[in-house]
DNA sequence: TTGACATGTCACTAATAGGTGACATGGTGC
DNA sequence: GCACCATGTCACCTATTAGTGACATGTCAA
């Protein structure tokens, strides 16, 4: 048997709505950022976000409906011009080695600079809710857009595979590099590890054929 | 209150402490295969071994003591053999692009099949705890020893380096093919994705350079 | 035979989880 | 002024979790 507190000992803002929803959609990423997957909770959202948890089912309908309005939220995934950061490309020169490796090197440090997203696509080989499917989704459709245009400056081999395999390569050594310090005897913590992982993508980058200039 | 159950209705069977070890032991690889790592708790593994947990305590200590032990008790990564099944190989001859191939091939096979072996790989980019740990050294050490022969066969490109590349490519794409149908518009889960997946892995082994037939 | 010990059963605690019902309060439209 | 409704607070429920203490019973050694 508790003893009711004295009720009302905060005067609530009116009228604060959207202001408590953004609370509680920023607490999803705080926590996510923080302590990962594991910790997303109704309990825990609403007290890291300072709100009664009554609020989540009543705004968002339970977990489910707020982890998707936080998936709407937010950048998760690397931009199109991110990923073409440094390249010099107008459309008209022959394509070369050196356009996807730069490429490949802009995706590998932007996944690695952004701790909220290594925590999605861990939690993405867990569990499906209606945030890792959203996101999936949005990834899936820019993924494919951007390899579009490549598939026929290639001499015959299959860009989505490659690009599969590789940027799954790098994800995975990145998902890796939180729990673990060395693979394969690689240093996954430092900067000299990085580039030896970086420079042995690139070097098979080499053995894909590209279409002979005109 | 609970009204006290009859105590002893089953008779234990004395001196059955192997057997129970052992099969709490063989609960933890059960929950591991069909929930996953979630549900990996005391009270659950007790209720699947049909245990009382108490005895998890006294024989393992808890459940990291559970989980070393069983990680002690199983084959959980593919062997030297079964990757170098199908190549004839007496180290007498010249290292052929087959010949990595193969082995790549053989891999993505051995991890495919082994479905406790990818929740545990799950595992590993969630937590640390002995049972984890344990496994990664083993593995660690295992690809190290096999690797090292390699090295002095190659012009000078980063074995170790390429190997983690494309083994981890291959196994988050794995580790994600439970939880997605396609990537990349690339079917996940048949047999033809596959294909297009370890082809495009053999094509960007062709980008190593050999050495020099002497 | 007796006493120590290994084995196993059960009841209990404390903490935390997800989820709901009741109610106070203040702004808004009538 | 009055009734309605959005906002917010709190107390409660049931399930499940990890972990411990007490005790019954069969086996084995002395």
């Amino acid at each position: 048997m508790k003893t009711p507190k004295e009720p009302m000992k905060k005067p609530r803002n009116l009228k604060s709505a959207p202001d408590t929803k953004s609370k509680i959609i920023r607490a999803v990423g705080k926590v996510l950022a923080k302590q990962g997957m594991r910790e997303i909770g109704i309990n825990h959202i609403a007290q890291v976000a300072g709100v009664d948890k009554v609020l989540i089912y009543r705004y968002f309908g339970g977990l489910a409906g707020l982890l998707k309005a936080y998936s709407d939220s937010g950048e998760f995934w690397p931009t199109r011009e991110e990923l073409l950061a440094g390249i010099t490309f107008d459309g008209t020169q022959a394509i070369t080695h050196a356009f996807f490796e730069q490429q490949l090197r802009n995706f590998s440090a932007a996944i690695q600079k952004r701790a909220l997203t290594q925590e999605i696509l861990r939690w993405e080989l867990i569990e499906q809710n209606a945030m890792t499917r959203a996101l999936a989704e949005t990834r899936e459709r820019q993924t494919l857009e951007l390899i579009a245009g490549y598939q026929d400056m290639l001499g015959g081999a299959d860009i989505a595979a490659i690009t599969a395999v590789l940027s799954a390569g790098l994800i995975y050594l990145t998902l890796r590099s939180k729990s673990v310090d060395t693979l394969n005897g690689i240093n996954l913590k430092d900067e000299q590890g990085w580039k030896r992982i970086e420079d042995a993508a690139c070097l098979l980058l080499r053995g894909i054929p590209l279409k002979a200039q005109p």
